[in-house]
DNA sequence: CTGCCTGCAAACTCTTTGCACGAAT
DNA sequence: ATTCGTGCAAAGAGTTTGCAGGCAG
């Protein structure tokens, strides 16, 4: 279930960015906050459409950056060719994705010491961080040797 | 400078691997070991073929993923697009990326702590570590109040 | 000789953009 | 009424691939 407010949060940002309040937004918002996993564009315009069937898929590449620097959602870039997107709960922890290499599964861990690494790193530059991303490749020994993954589906 | 035992190491990869050596292989390679920074595969092309100008842009294509696969360059991918390619130091220690949000520059940093971290984060899902990548993206604030960066150029 | 490697160009994937129509304010 | 947003389709960027000929082993 997506909590409501993000909707109404969604809709002060547009608002207050001087952006329209449209019916293709909302469902693409809509589509979005229903997802609990990572999602592309493609899929995500896969789910608009079935809230509001005139949805193109240049409205869906249109809103995803509006929606990610509205702090709805964040960008995933595994380097794979294509993004992948994710609702941000609520709270506005640090995380890291794990890439699980057997089944291509993106995981979200709670990462509390990225934000002082990104520092610590940036310090020695002297710049300011503003984001941080961990991205751990890592194997299923379990799929390796059983050839099944408990995480499979 | 690039060292001379580069070149023999993957000499030895692309035999082992049962793949020929071949001059525009080598020209690849020697185009990518001139380089201290990081390039793409557009780039790499150009300094091959000043090298060698019959390596066309397929070949640098089809040559990163086996050079990346043979230890010699690491790929750093930071959802521009395009995919930055660096030759790997002697040393196999562990690097965040840095990127400047205002000049685009990548840095490398040392992070000794981050193999450390991707163990912990990847055995609280019953995973086993193959890589990690820490990438920060970071502001330049003299360049902000200055309008001068000095790490441009 | 044999079969992997190559260059060329076309194909491909994902994303962006120009345009005229349509809808939010 | 205005002006921004939209769908459509074409263009764009980066990368991959089919094919016929070329060169390493």
């Amino acid at each position: 279930m997506s909590s409501p407010s993000a909707r109404e949060r969604f809709k002060v940002f547009l608002t207050q960015k001087g952006l329209r309040v449209t019916n293709q937004r909302m469902a693409i918002l809509e589509a979005a906050l229903a997802r609990t996993d990572h999602f592309t564009a493609e899929q995500l315009l896969d789910h608009a459409r079935a809230i509001d069937d005139s949805v193109s898929r240049a409205t869906v590449y249109r809103t995803l950056p509006i929606m990610t620097e509205g702090g709805l959602l964040r960008e995933v870039d595994i380097g794979s060719g294509e993004k992948f997107y994710r609702p941000i709960a609520d709270n506005n922890s640090q995380v890291a994705q794990v890439v699980c290499t057997d089944c291509d599964k993106i995981f979200e861990i709670s990462a509390p010491f990225m934000s002082w690494y990104g520092s610590t790193v940036s310090s020695k530059l002297g710049l300011t961080p503003v984001s941080q991303r961990l991205q751990v490749s890592a194997q299923c020994d379990r799929f390796r040797t059983t050839g099944d993954c408990p995480r499979h589906g």
